[in-house]
DNA sequence: CTTGACCCTGACGTCGCGTCAGGGGCGAGT
DNA sequence: ACTCGCCCCTGACGCGACGTCAGGGTCAAG
């Protein structure tokens, strides 16, 4: 792909993949005898990753050593991402309440103090970034360490992760084809192994996102035909299942 | 005030307030003798203005120009943000969605296409806001002039909102004191009352955001002490009863 | 009457591009 | 073979929103 197509792709514009050429941060992995630029579905990944941190706000040299770190495997990008996110969206709550809670002010007629309605412009910077984790992630480093073998699992461990999915797969299956409602207990409770499976052996997954995950396997068609290739109603079955379990877990 | 407090106080720097004022954008509304700026409250109240646009990605200029507008009174710029900060909100909550999907999709071997993955970087300008804001509330002006007679209200018509606003005060003290519970139909029908005139006579309040306001007339002792002073507990009550309504009309 | 914390006004630097300017490459039509 | 229109290239300057000195005045405390 040449640098129209790829621009157009990913909203930006060349300007803006010219520039990241020249500062190095994403280059092109070839070029044709005239020159122009040719973008590797691998360059697309840089790109995506670079858009990702450029709108948490890093700046661009650090999105740079961020990519560039050669202990940075992409599973920790995107938990460091969706952290991020998560603080975001958080961070807009607040300012939403606020927003919310001076409209509802003024038509009662009452004001508030400076100090209140500047209190939410607190610190958000992404260079806090930096010291924040190595704190926060500092003490709680037996998980981190636990987390990080992710990206050291041996094959067999990958065998047995594959395994353990598909048992849950297969119990899935049973349970479906022996007409067990998708949100009785037997079915919840293979949901919420399915869950610890992924807090074990992938990411942090709490009933709320193992709920989104819930309705995407419905959702999106790549899911729902991995699971349908097992059985079919299995992708509807399962979805009904996580989230009820979800639920009852109290999300 | 002089800027090292106002700075301290907005969480900004020094150098930022000079920017403003020699950019027009906030300029202290005084100057001691040795020509030190002084910050009155209004000027705070416009920085906050000021940072809160800057919080949602508008350059300097075009909030130089939103606020300096004539027509445009405070209501009409929370109105503004409040719509602003959902639309980033929607936002947030797709890439949180979008960076999910990935994490499980590598957990489960899928792979997305490149074009699936860069789908979240839609259009976000603000910039674009003008234009959509044209269109949309034009094809709903008679919605608009309706809520920009807000502004242009009467004495008279003060008067009537805040009899409207008492009376609903009234019937929920008087329920209270007859020991209706405060999830009891007739509390919420009264809290529904209360929606509607919010509604009707301010801004636009969906059932979401009215148990938003419900938890905070417990939370926040200036709202507390409003309904306390009509009678004790009524504070407690209305915020129970607004926020049973709220999952009756099924936020 | 000095010290240290705060204030002032230039003025230049930086980051992430936008925006020309000047020139070459390339497939379609004539 | 030529030209038209669209895409690509490389400088190079500009801009918005400040950061960061430099050089100097102010003000309350000791």
């Amino acid at each position: 792909m040449n640098v129209g197509e790829v621009a157009a792709l990913a909203g930006v514009t060349v300007r803006t993949l010219h520039h990241y050429d020249r500062i190095g941060l994403l280059s092109p992995s070839g070029r044709t005898a005239a020159g122009y630029r040719q973008y590797s579905p691998a360059d697309l990944d840089r790109l995506h990753q670079v858009l990702l941190y450029r709108e948490l706000g890093f700046p661009l040299e650090e999105v740079g050593t961020l990519l560039d770190a050669p202990d940075a495997d992409p599973e920790v990008h995107l938990r460091r991402q969706h952290r991020l996110l998560r603080d975001r969206l958080e961070r807009t709550q607040v300012m939403v309440a606020a927003v919310e809670k001076e409209m509802e002010a003024r038509s009662m007629g009452i004001s508030l103090t400076p100090e209140e309605r500047f209190e939410v412009f607190g610190e958000h910077d992404p260079a806090e970034y930096d010291a924040e984790v190595e704190e926060r992630w500092g003490e709680t480093d037996a998980y981190a360490r636990s987390k990080q073998k992710t990206a050291a699992y041996s094959k067999d461990d990958w065998v047995r992760i594959k395994a353990e999915g598909a048992d849950v797969e297969a119990r899935f299956a049973a349970a479906l084809t022996d007409g067990i409602p998708a949100d009785s207990d037997r079915a919840m409770d293979i949901a919420e192994e399915h869950r610890q499976q992924i807090n074990r052996n992938f990411y942090d997954c709490p009933p709320e996102m193992h709920a989104g995950l819930g309705r995407m396997y419905v959702e999106d068609e790549r899911f729902t035909a991995h699971y349908e290739e097992i059985a079919p109603g299995l992708a509807q079955y399962v979805s009904t299942a996580v989230q009820a379990n979800a639920t009852r877990q109290g999300a």
